[in-house]
DNA sequence: CATATTTACGCAAACCTTTGCGTTGTTTTT
DNA sequence: AAAAACAACGCAAAGGTTTGCGTAAATATG
């Protein structure tokens, strides 16, 4: 095993000039304690040797490592990714640095990841709550701790902890609205886990554009299993073979949304003229079935910006435990708008 | 601003115990120099205390700080998110941290990620190379220098640094024969810019396979613009407008191949007796157009394995400067196995 | 010219941990 | 019983940086 090379230090500089730490150091922060003459032969040297603070040294006295840990549910998922990519491009605006872990969802995962973050002494931690965990003691004792802690998407919400979230139930109520204005008349909703927040709120949101627009509401075009492309497909089949069938469908995902589709296809039914459909998703390939999805976007990217401010501003001592609410965007494409609407 | 409190030191549970700092480390290092009465004291006041080494002070002593810099083109893309995951799963079971950071395909920040590595004093950078960058003077330097850097998917390749790659031309081979075999016999190749190392392999396996199987090699079918929809739908359009149009695609991306699908569909053809097609992606999306994309997919979490393998070996010594093809499968579906082949 | 001020630096402590070596007091060996 | 071995611990240096304070020389002030 090739031998390590120490990298060079101040005192490597201040020897070969002859002079002190403390001058080297000085002179390289543009001290006004330090000659001018002695800055330059101590900038050009410390150029020349490509000399770089020790970060350890420097955190050990400073203790303000600049580095923040984000915990994710999943990287690979394009709706995480994003956020990530968001709150990466303002750490490094701020000049902080990101570490990523992902809990894949489960509980034990995550609780070692924050106990990972805490050895490395992160200066704070942007969190999504993984569908495991039901116990959020782990982040209480951020919390208590005082250790700066915030969340996005799904979120421990005690009131007091930062966070950004997307306007769930705000989405669904104007996906509703807009089936209702493209002539849907039974509008069928396809979520997961009732025990989710997600599908609580976008649940209610549904149920309020109904309400609101005088519909009845029938608990037998409300589907909630599991989400999952097969899932969706089979929601959609036990949906159509109704003896009121419905003639729309409000889909909580992408894999659902594609799964209902495929479902509506293959009974030879047309979409969006016998059932419309709105899904849920940031990714292009709405674009790339036919018809074209309808489908709720959110501003992941900006999510993770405004997450990320959020754990600054925390770090910085605002403890307001302020809410952030993104709105999402309906994009209206081909599989919503029904040719025959009167 | 809150004042931050200082985490317990070696020195606290000594003082506390009234003990010395030496005493503590080795009790928690299960030193067998320390007494078991004594050790016994000093670690359930550790735990008590909620006690972690100082990693900056450790560090500064070791000199071995654990982390590794993954650079990445782009974060949103499920072939690197799914790298990335690989190489983030094997980093945290030899305990190592990652630190991940997004080129955007920009030649800038890849060096400037590269310098902010290097000041945090990462063991090892994981690159893949941004488009951008025609000048690799920056990983040269690494090289030269000594520090831990291996590559995956696009890579520096003078011999001498590990790489992970995926064997581009093998794909191509294979996927042209498959198409071959299911009753093709005029196939096109749609590609990105002729300069990039993968489209050059692919369109060589491509050719291969046309030679190999005694087709003629017609350049009229060969399209290589860029990657996008956009360019898929065009060419696709132009290719199935020549007197002489072709009878199956091989498409170098998803996005190309969901355009061309729309081509093939918007012209009345029929995928696959027309026109049958391949693509490559990783993503489940193949599945939910229709009909169902045959594509070549990588095994992007095993690259990330492997990849990060390949630097841990590095950084303990190994400098073979190995290099290793990560075979990928071909997931045969509906759009590339024509109904009529004879 | 003598005193006061400024300029330009150096000294040393502090941050926390690890570890070689030295120092006790106790036990074993001959 | 004296010498040797050992067990259990403490001292202090090292790692690199920052920074308050001290100090010498140079300059300004009266």
């Amino acid at each position: 095993m090739t031998q390590k090379k120490r990298e060079v230090s101040l005192k490597d500089i201040a020897d070969e000039l002859g002079t002190s730490i403390s001058t080297v150091s000085r002179a390289l922060k543009n001290s006004t304690e330090i000659s001018e003459s002695m800055k330059d032969k101590i900038k050009t040297l410390a150029r020349e040797r490509n000399y770089r603070p020790n970060p350890f040294a420097v955190n050990l006295l400073k203790n303000s490592p600049r580095i923040i840990g984000i915990i994710v549910p999943d990287i690979v998922t394009h709706f995480f990714a994003s956020i990530i990519s968001g709150i990466n491009d303002t750490a490094r605006t701020n000049s902080y640095s990101v570490i990523i872990s992902s809990s894949n969802e489960s509980y034990d995962n995550e609780k070692r990841i924050i106990e990972d973050f805490l050895s490395i002494r992160v200066e704070g931690i942007i969190a999504c709550v993984s569908q495991q965990t039901k116990d959020f003691s782990h982040y209480e004792n951020l919390y208590n701790n005082n250790i700066p802690l915030v969340f996005y998407d799904r979120v421990f919400d005690n009131g007091l902890i930062p966070c950004v979230v997307s306007d769930n139930a705000d989405s669904a109520y104007m996906a509703t609205n807009h089936l209702i204005e493209n002539g849907a008349k039974r509008i069928a909703f396809i979520g997961g886990a009732n025990h989710i927040d997600i599908v609580k709120e976008r649940k209610h949101g549904y149920l309020q554009s109904l309400r609101d627009n005088n519909f009845k509401i029938e608990p037998k075009l409300v589907v909630c299993n599991h989400l999952g492309y097969n899932e969706g497909y089979a929601a959609t089949h036990k949906l159509l073979s109704l003896r009121q069938p419905p003639d729309a469908i409000l889909a909580m995902n992408d894999s659902l949304a594609f799964g209902a589709m495929k479902a509506i296809k293959d009974l030879r039914l047309s979409i969006p003229d016998d059932v419309s459909i709105i899904g849920y998703t940031d990714e292009q390939h709405s674009l790339y079935v036919e018809p074209a999805l309808t489908a709720v976007t959110h501003q992941t990217y900006k999510m993770g910006n405004e997450v990320c401010k959020l754990l600054l501003n925390y770090i910085n001592g605002d403890r307001s435990g302020k809410k952030i609410i993104i709105p999402s965007i309906l994009s209206v494409r081909d599989s919503s708008v029904k040719k025959n609407n009167i």
